[in-house]
DNA sequence: GTGAAAGCGCTAACAC
DNA sequence: GTGTTAGCGCTTTCAC
């Protein structure tokens, strides 16, 4: 690989001078650009990255942390996110824990020798992550999740109004017996939607009965369970199940069919940040959509900014606003 | 943030000592080691990796370049990458085209420049990007697709033996007058599974209707715009259709649909690549699997091979035996 | 405007 | 065994 050291001896000119026309960094001229063009061209140069990043500190690279790149939540994010990075040149170190928490630190470590500009982390909801994340002093946004009292950079939907997207859905089509299927009251995003739902309801004037609502997880297997709880404590089943989330919604679905129930003629399921899979589920599903995309990219264009940027950056909440999305499993 | 030389100061040691400890590459007295350990503990040192990669000329990071992430083909695949960088110390550097074919250009430089000890390609069938590629002096594996005559590293799966496998278990299902819903033939893949249905049709003494066979895309809107293809021309249907992917028989069901037609019960449809969407897809799709998770685990170990392999490697071509997941499809 | 030289943080000879 | 030193390829003062 040739050197810019072999690039100044080609074209006859120091070393500084190859540095001021490769970075446009100050006036060369003409002859002496050309002469200079030249021998790149013909040593076929390509600037070394490492080099001028162990000089300049700075990589022109972040790291991007999710729990598990199988899950369906996170491929438009990571476009998003590779977009812009692509858009600035950019690289993405890619860092996919599996489920696997400790790995977590294993990467932020990682991160920290490779000296990564800055990182995305996707769905963080631990105090002690945040601990270790603050730890290694660098720049970061929090995606999605966060841990409580957390008021720093962070990208993420408007839950509450998830919910509440959802249960006028559910009445606008008539329904008023109305369960709903939760997530982990740990994490902030099964709280908020939670409570929006409950506070949505009153607003319509409608009871949410004790045994219609269920606690779980962020899976299908919640989804499931939960179904098979209910049917087997309750005697009137309600009119429409609500669920924190799509996954949770085919698992509430899968449930239902398995049990003889039909989606949407015996009950109606609204699901709960339109994944990719829910458009062709086996019902496809009625969904909230949460902009995915978009959080991967705005939570990229935050941190680039906090980058440029040498001073510490006024902490900045991007809330975005989700939308309704009608399929078939509300019915009509 | 501390350097060697902080550490050398602190613990009253030469650089080269509070090297030999870091990297284990040397016998140090516990005395010194103690001293060195302590240093670094006091002063949460961490080891910078830009100018190691500096020095060693080598960065322990591999770029992973794909076409399209929303692709469900891709996270697998990419999961299985990642888990063997992870244990291997390296880090993987995402590279999204998107589908703009020009971007891959650009992500070669960047690869290039940022020193990257080696990359992985999924589904580069272009002879031109071959080109690209091998111009860059990086050592590389490819995924899935290949170039015409490509003879180098390469990790894929055993394409005619994956309609091989869909023919007979239609066949075993009772179904004779059997349509294919192919690719675009310049893909090798599409050749391939529409060279061993043909033959695996032939080995059972089945004819096929040229009016049944279609060529096309890898893409739901291809194999949707076939079906209605085939309905217009066709005045006796097939018992059952074999589609050349996941994602083109999803085309071929929703087509199906639209016309009133029921599958399984009026025509069986085969998949072909397993995608994570088929298991619950509207009538969940009997399929082939191609074991990508393992496609992506091999190539990395593959590439992580010729890495530390400093002289050429013989080139080695891996082929993956698919294997066949019967759900709801093909009826019975 | 151009060039010489110092140094980013690390590794690896090579002396001692 | 331990320390000194010369770079890896680049950027960036600072003279001229």
């Amino acid at each position: 690989m040739a050197t810019m050291k072999d690039i100044s001896k080609k074209a006859n000119v120091s070393l500084s001078t190859v540095s001021a026309v490769i970075n446009q960094s100050a006036y060369v001229s003409p002859e002496l650009t050309k002469r200079v063009m030249q021998a790149i061209e013909e040593l076929n140069y390509r600037p070394n990255a490492v080099a001028r990043s162990l000089k300049k500190k700075s990589t022109n690279t972040v790291g991007v942390i999710v729990t598990d790149i199988l899950n369906p939540f996170y491929p438009p994010m990571i476009k998003g996110i590779e977009d812009v990075s692509f858009n600035h040149n950019f690289n993405v170190i890619l860092c996919n824990t599996s489920n696997e928490h400790k790995r977590i630190r294993t990467y932020l470590e990682l991160m920290l020798e490779k000296q990564v500009d800055g990182i995305l982390l996707a769905n963080i909801a631990k105090a002690e992550d945040l601990i270790e994340i603050e730890k290694t002093g660098l720049k970061y946004v929090l995606i999605n999740r966060k841990p409580p009292f957390y008021d720093k950079h962070f990208v993420g939907v408007n839950n509450p109004l998830t919910s509440e997207l959802a249960v006028n859905h559910l009445v606008t089509q008539g329904y008023k017996r109305i369960a709903y299927f939760g997530g982990n009251l740990e994490i902030n995003t099964a709280r908020e939607r939670k409570d929006g739902f409950i506070s949505c309801m009153a607003h319509h004037g409608l009871d949410v009965d004790p045994m219609l609502v269920f606690d779980g997880e962020y899976s299908l297997e919640s989804g499931y369970a939960n179904v098979k709880k209910m049917l087997a404590q309750v005697k009137k089943l309600p009119e429409a199940i609500c669920a924190v989330s799509d996954i949770v919604a085919f698992g509430v679905i899968k449930g239902l069919r398995d049990a003889g129930i039909r989606v949407p003629e015996d009950i109606a399921v609204m699901g709960n940040d339109n994944s990719s899979f829910s458009e062709n589920f086996l019902v496809p599903l009625s969904s909230i959509d949460h902009s995915t995309y978009d959080m991967g990219k705005l939570s990229m264009e935050l941190l680039l900014e906090m980058i440029k940027e040498k001073n510490e950056m006024r902490a900045r909440q991007i809330i975005l606003t989700p939308s309704l999305v009608v399929r078939e499993s509300c019915g009509k």
